[in-house]
DNA sequence: ACACTCACG
DNA sequence: GACGTACGTGAGTGTA
């Protein structure tokens, strides 16, 4: 065949996937899969793509193949004629759910699927004919819809599933009456009541292809219609001309749609087990999976990879591979490493792992970094690797790359706009890069993708995503740096080791971008992911690096003062006992309080010890006891002095002088963020005693710290999102919120409100954003749980939007599992349908609460994302530094605090818009001072 | 490693 | 009627 020239013996094969769902779907009964998803069409589709796949390993095989599925119900055409498939009954009820199910099978057999927004599956097919058409190289398109058999002709055919038959010319010709160059014209006669396509009235297929016949083409027969001689069929011709041209628009498909794929990216890739055991496991596709036996390797083997090699060609061998890891290269020349990198920026896309001497960013220095481009094959490249305990012994340690040579070649590749930057907690490694002046954009980091599909559901460390998705068991950190004291540093751990662990880190890494990016559009979470998430990792590293400067001579004095303190406490602490013990330790108190000294009320702990938490010591000082408030205080002392005073000195950055603490992004199920190493979110501030550590914390010379906080934030968003008039009224005219909720629970006028009943309506207000029950109200207040109850009536009789808004959500909560804020951040809450009626109430408590402190941590989010920027604008030199989840900290110059406080202000207090008009006003408090005491 | 306690929003 | 409770975190200490 002379087409076959230009193709050198390729051969596309284009799958119509939305004709296999609807026949897949009605070919099987009812299935559902453990968690009783309906499956069958997803299994029916799967079991054709293998079946397909391995029938054509034995003939005619395909070079080239793509799946190809419709992207919404409306089109382009539906522009021309609003009636277009009209009468197309809705998708039924349990495949709606399977459409996405299918796009992830297409995905697990390794088959590139495409779908256009705005335009058919057959559009897109016709798109791709057509260029292999110009190409030369041989097209099959496997459909039995009628619709396709324009395409064919030249080196295009088609394949008819149902029947298995190919169709070719004659095969149309046989089908229309017509050659496949004349079956639009024909169509547009004859319409089709299917898609609602109305043709010209009375004529059919015969009397269409006739008239073709006779004509030659349509333009020229509606030109011509005044010649023909049945006067019914002149009259139609003549009255419904229009008809039949707006029929062709309909039927003929466009061969120009934008493809978001080239035509490299359809070659076949084979099975891959990473991606496709997962998938068989979680859809309970046992039978397919053993049907599919020995043609899928296990995941991550690397056999698939290999033959993946033998179809694609010769791998590109960039390096020596070390033995024992095939598919793992160590990268120690210059050549190898540059050859990776121009191998990444052809890709596009590169998975890239930093290994570092701590855990600690701010501390630690890079030892290696690695890189993979695709599936189950990666590089580790070794920069300061040195032999164990510093003893050079006679070929421990190979020749690296010189240090900095090697990230003159890495800086522009992670800076390269065009080449996607793909990490797991990829705010790590841009803090260890960042010092030696490598920035990393653009990225996606799984982590963060993950906690957008599932946050809540589980962690978002790399091993625990490796299991979940890839049934992987990853080599973890500490069996290849050991633990304890005999734990040693990265730069110590063997190159084989270092290469073994850090090469799968990368590869899994990128298997995982693979297995979860997709999700997020199909799962709604692309936005979140893309507004919420995504920036930052960036703005959080600035934050980092910056850290604050904390009065070490300041905490020593307080720490000192405490010691003092507390010894004395000690001294008339045993007095009161009788006997000298440890105060520090619950078991040995319990025991002087309550067995020796047979106090009442005390309440074992699950594990039997006596509770000598502060609400039983509390209780017991009420009734007189003079030990139980001692304790009180020594154990106030102590907690200030061993996590503030004295752990925080040791948390001072020797380089910088300054606190640098680190968030984590992924770790709440609400979307909020923590702290840790140290904590800064849990400074004291509650106590007078407390409120002194915080002193310590200052400002540089020269500058003053600034404290920005929502006011009340949670209580608007609950307003806003249950929808409570009243509350948004309050709200708007800025009244006091808790005397107003006191107000109308007690019956009273807000003005000269005793103090005592506005701190109980406060604590019914929290107890609200918590998920108030009774008995947690009455533990807050002190107060009978039949009083408290009482509280709780009135409340939802005078809010009574308030109980429908806990009711939907719970219902929301157990019908998907999920709640979600108002930016769409989804929320999980697994074990709301658990049998255990406790845990049940728990996680029904959690629901309620999520969707309101997790609309609060986006909107922070917001706020800090955009906050670098508007600093930046005006001029000013305002370093944000602390984030305490309504709470900003700042360290501004002394001289443009008054010029900084409107910018901090107006972007938190616009942080929401305008994704999202909170239909209450957020109001912004900041105050400044020396320290961030005063600040407050 | 886990329980307990307690610091914050 | 029983279930055991306020929502979300992290860190230090004692104890096994």
């Amino acid at each position: 065949m002379p087409t076959e020239a230009g193709g050198a013996g390729d051969h596309l094969y284009l799958v119509d996937g939305s004709g296999y769902i609807f026949r897949a779907y009605h070919a099987l009964p009812p299935l559902t899969r453990a968690d009783g998803t309906p499956v069958n069409a997803v299994l029916g589709f799967s079991n054709i793509l293998a079946r397909f796949l391995s029938d054509l390993d034995s003939g005619d095989r395909p070079t080239h193949l793509a799946v190809v599925f419709d992207a919404g119900r409306t089109t382009f055409r539906n522009e021309i004629y609003p009636d277009y498939k009209a009468h197309r009954p809705p998708a039924p009820e349990d495949l709606v759910p399977q459409f996405a199910l299918i796009r992830e099978a297409t995905h697990a057999f390794n088959v590139a699927a495409i779908e256009v927004e705005g335009f058919e599956a057959d559009d897109v097919i016709a798109t791709l004919a057509v260029e292999a058409r110009r190409r030369g190289v041989r097209c099959t398109v496997v459909s039995s819809d009628k619709d396709l058999m324009q395409l064919v002709g030249g080196p295009v055919d088609m394949l008819d599933p149902v029947k298995i038959r190919r169709i070719g010319p004659d095969e149309v010709v046989e089908k229309f009456g017509v050659p496949p160059e004349k079956v639009v014209d024909v169509q547009s006669l004859m319409g089709d009541s299917v898609d609602n396509v109305p043709g010209v009235p009375g004529i059919g297929q015969k009397t269409a292809a006739e008239l073709i016949n006779l004509y030659g083409d349509l333009d020229t027969l509606l030109a011509r219609a005044g010649e023909i001689k049945q006067p019914k069929r002149r009259e139609n011709l003549q009255t419904h001309a229009d008809l039949a041209r707006v029929s062709r628009e309909l039927v003929r498909l466009k061969a120009d749609v934008p493809l978001p794929l080239g035509f490299d990216d359809l070659k076949v890739r084979p099975l891959d087990g990473a991606l496709l055991l997962p998938f068989l496991e979680q859809n309970d596709f046992k039978s397919l999976r053993s049907k599919l036996g020995g043609r899928v390797t296990s995941a991550l083997a690397g056999a698939a990879n290999r033959a993946a090699d033998a179809a694609a060609g010769p791998p590109p061998a960039p390096a020596p591979e070390t033995p024992g890891t095939a598919d793992y290269v160590t990268v120690t020349d210059e050549a190898a490493l540059a050859a990776w990198i121009a191998r990444a920026r052809a890709a596009g896309t590169v998975a890239f792992d930093t290994e570092t001497t701590s855990l600690d960013a701010m501390q630690a220095e890079l030892v290696g970094f690695s890189l993979a481009i695709e599936a189950g094959r990666a590089a580790y490249v070794p920069l300061r690797h040195r032999p164990r305990g510093g003893l050079a012994l006679d070929g421990d340690v190979p020749a690296q790359i010189p240090f900095e040579r090697a990230l003159d070649l890495l800086r522009p590749l992670l800076a390269a706009d065009d080449v996607l930057k793909i990490g797991q907690n990829l705010k790590y490694d841009m803090l260890v890069l960042r010092k030696y002046g490598i920035a990393i954009a653009p990225l996606d980091d799984t982590m963060l993708i993950s906690y957008a599909l599932e946050g809540g559901a589980h962690g978002h460390g790399m091993d625990e995503l490796a299991g979940l998705h890839l049934g992987h068991e990853t080599v973890k950190y500490d069996a290849v740096t050991g633990t304890g004291k005999d734990r040693i540093g990265f730069d110590e751990v063997s190159i084989a080791d270092a290469t073994r662990y850090a090469a799968e880190d990368a590869d899994v890494t990128l298997r995982l971008h693979a297995a979860l990016k997709p999700r997020l559009f199909r799962e709604r979470v692309a936005t979140v992911y893309e507004t919420l998430e995504r920036p930052l990792p960036q703005v959080l590293i600035e934050m980092e690096a910056a850290g604050i400067l904390v009065d070490r001579a300041e905490l020593a004095r307080l720490s000192g003062d405490f010691a003092h303190r507390m010894s004395e406490m000690e001294g008339e602490i045993h007095a009161l006992a009788g006997r000298s013990f440890n105060v520090g330790s619950p078991k040995q108190l319990g025991e002087i309080l309550f067995d020796e000294m047979k106090l009442p009320g005390g309440k074992r702990m699950k594990t039997g010890a006596w509770g000598t938490g502060a609400d039983v010591l509390e209780d017991l000082a009420d009734q007189g006891h003079e030990l139980p408030r001692k304790i009180l205080d020594w154990r106030q002392l102590a907690k200030l002095k061993s996590t503030y005073t004295d752990a925080l000195q040791g948390q001072i950055n020797p380089a910088t002088g300054r606190v640098h603490t680190s968030y984590a992004l992924a770790s709440t199920s609400t979307g909020r963020l923590s702290s840790t190493d140290p904590n800064l979110q849990n400074i004291p501030i509650r106590t007078e005693e407390g409120r002194k550590i915080r002193r310590a914390f200052v400002a540089a010379p020269g500058h003053v710290l600034m404290s920005a906080d929502y006011s009340q934030i949670e209580l608007r968003l609950l307003a806003h999102i249950a929808g409570i008039d009243s509350l948004k009224a309050a709200f708007a005219r800025g009244m006091d919120i808790h005397a107003m909720t006191a107000s109308e629970v007690f019956g009273l006028p807000v003005e000269g409100m005793d103090p005592m009943v506005r701190r109980r309506a406060k604590a019914i207000n929290f107890g609200i954003i918590y998920g108030i029950s009774a008995f947690g109200l009455a533990n807050q207040l002190g107060i009978p749980q039949g009083e408290a109850s009482a509280y709780i009536k009135r409340y939802f009789e005078r809010f009574p939007g308030i109980r429908a808004y806990m009711e939907a959500t719970k219902e929301t909560a157990h019908r998907q599992g999920f709640v979600t804020t108002v930016f769409g951040r989804k929320c999980h809450v697994p074990g709301i349908n658990d049998k255990s009626a406790a845990r049940r109430a728990f996680m029904e408590r959690a629901a309620i609460n999520a969707p309101i402190q997790g609309s609060a941590a986006d909107i922070m989010r917001r706020a800090m994302i955009r906050m670098p920027a508007a600093l930046k604008a005006a001029g000013l030199k305002a370093k944000m530094l602390l984030q305490v989840h309504d709470e900003l900290v700042f360290e501004v110059p002394e001289d443009e605090v008054e010029a900084t406080r409107p910018v901090v202000i107006k972007v938190m207090e616009g942080a929401a818009l305008p994704a999202v008009d909170i239909s209450v006003p957020l109001v912004v408090e900041a105050g400044t001072g020396r320290s961030w005491a005063e600040a407050h």
